[in-house]
DNA sequence: ATGCCGGACCAGGTCCGA
């Protein structure tokens, strides 16, 4: 199964080139963050063309995220279990919930697509509900993980975390003054790894970025951030048997700011002639 | 660098992103 994730920044403009890379790279899942738009006003029918189903959560024009799939999609949720909200001017807990995550289970693997909090600057009250975004999503993945461990599980799409200076090629982006590299963002960051779950696209892609800001000549300059995760539980991860960030789809005619990002993972199947026997 | 791009709203100006 060949797994993807992809902030693609409005869907309603990138349907074309989404598509076709999904038909290029013989994607079977996509994970789509920040598609900027209702259900309804939702671009299927590129999607549909290529034999792709949809699961979408959008509220309004802000954040958004999807699932399209070949295979066919179970047990979809429109939030994690204790996932917080954010109500501009106040803060608190029980504010209305943005649409951040999407989770569906395809051919027994659980999945979400992921937009984390951007935090917007330190000390900002967005900083403190990214934080606890984290949070409560390192709690859920504790529960998933110690329930159920021997169901594959994903979490895919933009974290908003750069987690490593190796991470970070963006000279404006600096420790210190700058929301994605903070001591508290990476402490989330590695938190919630710590709760079971791997990075499966660095070690086997150990450099590169995922994220250019439009600004600035970053991508000539290849100064970017590595943000977007494909993060697997013990099953998923050692079931991933190739990685690749497709650098060439932030080239060209009205790219999003982000990459796609691609697995394939090779899970035991019923019917394989596996010696299970042995 | 707090908005140099780019998108959404929807008609010129604001909000948002990392």
């Amino acid at each position: 199964m060949r797994i993807a994730t992809w902030n693609v920044n409005s869907i309603r403009t990138r349907v074309g080139r989404t598509v076709d890379w999904m038909v290029r790279e013989d994607v079977d899942v996509l994970a789509m963050q920040e598609i900027k738009c209702k259900p309804e006003q939702f671009p299927t029918e590129l999607f549909e063309e290529a034999g792709y189903e949809l699961a979408i959560h959008g509220l309004n024009q802000w954040n958004g995220v999807a699932f399209a799939s070949r295979l066919p999609m179970h047990d979809v949720a429109h939030a994690f279990p204790g996932m917080p909200g954010f109500l501009k001017g106040a803060e608190g807990p029980d504010q209305p919930q943005e649409a951040r995550a999407l989770g569906v289970t395809v051919d027994g693997v659980r999945l979400w697509s992921l937009y984390v909090p951007n935090g917007r600057a330190l000390g900002d009250p967005h900083m403190v509900y990214k934080l606890d975004w984290y949070d409560k999503l390192t709690e859920y993945v504790r529960t998933e993980t110690h329930e159920r461990p021997e169901v594959p599980l994903a979490l895919m799409g933009d974290f908003n975390v750069a987690p490593t200076d190796a991470d970070n090629g963006d000279p404006s982006v600096v420790v210190g003054t700058s929301t994605h590299v903070s001591p508290e963002e990476r402490a989330a960051f590695a938190t919630l790894l710590d709760a079971g779950l791997a990075d499966t696209v660095r070690p086997l892609v150990p450099t590169g970025y995922t994220y250019w800001d439009y600004k600035q000549l970053r991508f000539p300059r290849n100064e970017g951030l590595r943000i977007d995760f494909i993060l697997g539980s013990a099953p998923f991860a050692e079931a991933v048997t190739e990685a690749s960030i497709h650098r060439d789809e932030r080239k060209g005619d009205a790219p999003s700011d982000h990459v796609p990002v691609l697995v394939q993972v090779d899970l035991g199947e019923a019917d394989d002639d596996l010696p299970m026997f042995l």
